[in-house]
DNA sequence: CTGAAAGCGCTTACAG
DNA sequence: CTGAAAGCGCTTACAG
């Protein structure tokens, strides 16, 4: 900067100010040390900035999964990429953690808080008594919690922390929306192999199975989690389909599960959709790849990751705690899915 | 620091001595320092000590994919993972990003360099007259390539920049195994279903099967570039069975491929592995949840991560640019691969 | 072994 | 509209 300054003939306060579009200069000045910056390939250095009060210019993201189940999701890297594109738009960085779980997600929150590195955060995966969000409050770190905190599926009268935001999905109705279809085929036992029972979208999920199979008068219908690995939704499969009364469809909350659970349904001696129909929570190439193509719910990662971003953007720009609702996910009908026989 | 100096009632420099190690202060005020800092929850602020000339604590990654590949590789969230577990150990952040393609991504890298974001990189997806490290070298910006940039296959004698080191993956060496096991069950005729022809791994796994299938006379043997979706995936697969002399085995370069091949065999009336055998390039979750399940090449994704990033920290501690090489991927057999009918 | 001082590269009141 | 100066929170020669 102060090379600009010298070459451009002013101050280092005039090329700041010019740089960063404030009041305070003339705007031939402005874009004489402009042209100067850019022939320069100048850029201001984050830590300098950062020190002089004006935030890390970085948001901060903690993906916490067992080693496990890494890689299984295909939605995430979507999310991400939905998030760059914001944060890069405002050239904000994005700092990427993945831990084994909540405890040391909260540490990873403490260390950057007290480094600085951070000025936000987007928090995924909200759980039934989530502590992160009490954290980051008291922390004063702004955040954007994706997928809704709430469990019955009512939205919130208002967000209850001054700087948390939360973008929701209404799990509730989409989950309406698979089993009218479902029923509309003639269905009337269906098996819903869910994910992982602490998660908040888990717990919506099966309460609304629950409340539409009674409101459809269809009893025989029943939910299982899992750890949304291959091996526990073949399990759950097998279990189901081995039973006494067993379903005509099964609903999977992720898409390596549905592959696995329709490997299984084929391995017993039946044909999908024929003999069982077969809905994916999550769309993906894998979906598009089996043979038969999976029915699936598609959510448009990539939407949904920048719809978190710009609600972090606005948040740090001093807009107000919002409880924002997604567009609903869209069931894209393949052939894994068809009335049942007799 | 400075609450920590009075507290302790020393100084500011004897702070920052104690709290990083350095002589210059006794073991008791060492001590002291450490216990007060601990007390108020102290973590040096990131900014100020990029500033002081430390570096900025931060190793980037760019991913390069268009948005519709994106999601389909469960080879990088364990990837990351295994950087992660390095990294967060010495308290070094990665700045993750993800880039619809090279030249974007060398558009980053010049702006961290010129931000002073990052102290380092982590280079995936090395390709043949790859620009990235030329770029690098020039910004001296130290960086580690993986997966090698060579294209035939043989070690380098020496790293060709100063702060560049590469993990190479013997791709040679895995196509070998993999010739060679399908040429053992009896197969002749196969097909290898490539990734993106500008990757130079893709290469190298070209030129070994030509390689392997000469020596092994194999005269049938040939290889299709895709871009690893899973519909050119499909479209290879169907082409390949169509023609006048089908493959008895086809090797994909990616599991999402490897999926939906076996999907087009089903289709066309085969069965895996009676009418073919499939092999994955990359184990997966995938592999084991389709029926049947795929007999697949298995990296270990997290250690690959982990060495990147450990010879990324020896490199930005001054240790020498090196070309690393990596254990070989190893062939899990699983239910689709058997010796060819008649 | 310890303290006072300069400096990293910016931003921002404060005078001119 | 412009310039000289202080300050952000650290690190690091340099005296004592």
């Amino acid at each position: 900067m102060k090379d600009i300054a010298r070459r451009a003939g002013v101050s280092e306060s005039a090329v700041s100010f010019a740089l960063n579009d404030r009041p305070g200069v003339s705007e031939a000045t402005r874009r004489r040390v402009r042209q100067v910056a850019d022939q320069l390939g100048w850029r201001a250095s984050t830590a300098a900035r950062a020190l002089s009060g004006e935030g890390a210019a970085t948001v901060g993201l903690v993906l916490a999964r067992p080693a496990r189940t890494l890689g299984v999701e295909s939605f995430f890297l979507q999310f991400v990429s939905g998030i760059q594109e914001v944060l890069s738009e405002r050239h904000l960085g994005l700092l990427f953690r993945v831990v084994a779980g909540a405890e040391e997600e909260c540490a990873v929150y403490r260390g950057w808080w007290a480094e600085q590195r951070v000025d936000g955060v987007i928090v995924v995966d909200p759980q039934i008594g989530d502590p992160r969000p009490a954290l980051l409050d008291s922390l004063g770190l702004p955040a954007v919690v994706v997928g809704g905190r709430d469990v019955n599926g009512e939205p919130r009268a208002a967000a209850p922390y001054p700087v948390i935001s939360s973008v929701r999905v209404d799990d509730a109705a989409a989950m309406g929306a698979v089993v009218e279809y479902l029923a509309g085929l003639g269905h009337r036992r269906v098996v819903h192999v869910a994910g992982l029972p602490g998660l908040a979208h888990t717990t919506r999920r099966i309460a609304s199975l629950r409340a539409c199979a009674a409101r459809l008068g269809m009893p025989g219908v029943r939910s299982v989690t899992t750890d949304y690995s291959e091996g526990q939704g073949a399990e759950a499969t097998r279990l189901a389909l081995a039973g006494t009364e067993p379903p005509t469809a099964i609903i999977y909350d992720n898409d390596v599960m549905a592959v696995a659970g329709a490997g299984v349904a084929l391995e017993m001696g039946l044909t999908v959709p024929r003999d069982l129909s077969v809905v994916a929570w999550e769309d993906s190439a894998l979906c598009r790849a089996t043979h038969p193509r999976l029915t699936a719910l598609d959510r448009d990662a990539t939407a949904f990751g920048r719809r978190a971003a710009e609600e972090l953007v606005s948040l740090l720009g001093g807009g107000p705690a919002r409880d924002l609702p997604q567009p609903m996910p869209q069931l894209v009908v393949r052939d894994s899915t068809a009335a049942p026989r007799g």
